[in-house]
DNA sequence: CTCTGGTGTGTGGCATACCAGATGCACAGC
DNA sequence: GCTGTGCATCTGGTATGCCACACACCAGAG
């Protein structure tokens, strides 16, 4: 063979397991589960036809999503999706600041200044005015903001622990994140940890990060009834 | 049926995949993984054999343990113990200071006196004196100390993360806790962290744990060269 | 001797059959 | 009408067998 046809080695796993676990996650993360119609009830049987595989690579991918938290497993009874309560979500949201608050700390400390200018680069793609306008791309754009920032911490291990914990409050930033209100504060509070981390102001960044976070946690704690009550006339109107 | 008679629910899922995904997680932890010589290859027939069941719970065990990033499964290669390099260590380090900071932060802000008093009972169960005379149980008693923190901090996902990250740990813990010198350093910690959390001073309980778990993660950056060789050596002696 | 292709064996992936506990409902007994 | 017993059925758990790929080894061509 040629030594000029050079072909890329096969990557990763493919299993029908690993398949059906990435789209089974992913449909969980979709679903509604908040609606109080939902079915919530998984059945292997089903999902196996569905699919049209056995039920032994669809049980392989629920046992991990149960390990995860997505579903339990309850032997001879069923598989049901995890509705979490207020307290379960907030405590995921404390979580979550704890991780982000030292990555922003590492940041400061760690990353290059190529790395850091990222940050600034992201948050550039929306100015306070624009964030209202368009909300939904903003959203896209927080996300990133966030996920960078992780990122340029440096630590695998804390980006990883923190993307699980984001999926797990994804339905819930799909409501949160719709409030008008709040994205102006939210542009004023990255610029501010854009600056901590410039400046390499580990503290600061620290502080900041968290405080951030925990405005998020405030007002999902606020704003929860009116979630749980958009959701019941979405499933009032559907029916 | 009298009123009277009451007894409780059986408790818990009795599943051969749960008892031994415990079991084999038990044995893994207690597993000198880092000793050279040792066989870090699984054998699914193996294993079944060794336990009497068949392959199918053995599976459905190690893909939980694989999903903890305590195995990896490599589709018709094998299944092998992770053995974690330094830098990984290092990471969930870093991961376990941001965890039990915000923890005790959080105890700070919401923990009752009688839940704070229970620190002081635990450190007060090694002075530093002791702590010296009696690494062994100290490092239990440490072990508790931690363990209270993200108790008393009243997230339960913070303190069960806490417990993932930390399973990940013990191996090397085993090992860094030996060290006597380090004790006298550690008891003084202890002290100052839970004055701090006494005086519901959440930044300054937040910056000593932080702090006191880093001096662990430098520690481990310096000491792990000889954590090896002690390895190597074991593993020369018993060969 | 070297390289190439075949082949046997080991290993995880998947399909399938069967098991036992859980559930719901119908029907017999009161 | 009410109760409770038994059966049909549903659901996850387990055992087994076979498959395809990985890999080490061997034989034959060059």
């Amino acid at each position: 063979m040629p030594e000029s046809v050079v072909l890329k080695p096969v990557e990763g796993n493919f299993s029908l397991g690993d398949h059906i676990y990435s789209e089974l996650r992913e449909a969980l993360l979709e679903l509604d589960v908040y609606n109080r119609n939902a079915d919530l009830r998984l059945d292997e049987r089903r999902i196996a036809k569905q699919m049209g595989v056995s039920r032994t690579p669809i049980r392989e991918a629920l046992t991990r999503l149960a390990q995860e938290g997505f579903v339990t497993i309850q032997a001879r009874k069923g598989i049901f999706i995890n509705r979490k309560d207020l307290p379960e979500i907030l405590e995921l949201v404390k979580v979550w600041a704890a991780l982000e608050s030292m990555a922003a700390r590492l940041a400061c400390e760690v990353a290059s200044d190529e790395a850091i200018s990222e940050l600034r680069m992201i948050a550039a793609q929306f100015s306070k005015d624009q964030a209202k306008a368009n909300i939904d791309e903003y959203s896209e754009t927080n996300i990133d903001f966030h996920g960078a920032i992780m990122r340029i911490s440096g630590c695998r291990k804390l980006q990883e622990l923190g993307e699980d914990v984001f999926a797990h409050l994804v339905p819930i930033r799909r409501r949160a994140m719709r409030d008008v209100d709040r994205a102006d504060r939210s542009v004023v509070d990255h610029m501010n940890i854009i600056e901590a981390v410039e400046g390499r102001e580990a503290d600061l960044a620290d502080r900041l990060v968290r405080e951030h976070t925990f405005r998020l946690h405030d007002y999902i704690a606020s704003a929860w009834k009116g979630f749980m009550e958009l959701e019941s006339m979405a499933a009032d109107a559907k029916a």
